[in-house]
DNA sequence: GTTTACATTTAGAATTATTCCAACTATTGA
DNA sequence: TCAATAGTTGGAATAATTCTAAATGTAAAC
């Protein structure tokens, strides 16, 4: 048994865990502390590495069990905007990403009403892609 | 030595094969035929697949090779919107993606000036996302 | 039209990213 | 406390992609 300090936030953490008939373990809420902790997008495998500094036990399997435990329960996403490994976002406001061709860095922009026009500072965008989710028309028809 | 008929599309494909510094070879002649005749956003081993009928010698490298190839002289574009393989694309017009979470297909929707008010007829749009490509701050700042 | 230089193709090996598996451990509810 | 079940672990397996080296094809110079 491992002891856990918990914090308002945890308290979030388990409801939603709970809610999603996910169990609360120590693993998931330091994959979830590691994803909070750094916003930028990390992959499955640097979350691994980052975990592994206080809790040197877990494992890759593990990193990526609470990882889809965390998406599953509508605490973080997986943002796939290059071929390679899914990265992982722990944002859930409505935002949409900005990918650097050049350092293949991917920052968080929020969504404003005229694109384009509102980029932070610096920011040079080239291109958009909207990717739009939901169900097809035959699809939706399944669901009656 | 392969007989090849050229079409008018044909001078299009050799214009940008050449111009990107690409020779046009069969290979990718088939390939690029592949991706447009049927537009289902396909992955690179579905294009393997339908181009051996026609051509049944071609290696699933050369397909890789040769979707790398029309990706980087620009007639055609990777989508990239699920975890699993990178598929390929040749409408290289501004639009969006309609990702359907039940049967998993990729549609193409013209991009509408007010998003959600615009969908095709029996569509669910149920989450937007938005990617934006470019340079961010630190990268923008290294091309000058 | 040869020759030469280099791009491309091919099959298979290697690598990367992810998932699966089976044994063990932890947690929950009776 | 005990049984049932969920979660963790390390390693094996799989999937997707890239790399490699030898053979072949293509273009451009002579």
């Amino acid at each position: 048994m491992v002891a856990i300090k918990k914090t308002k936030r945890d308290g979030h953490l388990t409801e939603c865990l709970t809610g999603g008939g996910f169990r609360f373990t120590p693993q998931r809420h330091r994959v979830y502390a590691v994803l909070l902790a750094k916003r930028d997008h990390p992959t499955a495998e640097q979350v691994f590495i980052r975990a592994k500094h206080e809790m040197p036990e877990i494992s890759l399997a593990t990193v990526y069990n609470c990882l889809d435990a965390l998406v599953k329960c509508g605490l973080a996403r997986q943002v796939t905007v290059e071929r390679g490994p899914t990265r992982f976002c722990p944002n859930m406001q409505e935002h949409c990403h900005f990918y650097c061709d050049g350092c293949h860095g991917i920052f968080d922009i929020s969504l404003p009403a005229q694109m384009g026009t509102a980029m932070p500072r610096g920011f040079r965008a080239e291109r958009f892609e909207v990717t739009i989710r939901g169900r097809c028309p035959a699809c939706a028809n399944l669901m009656r």
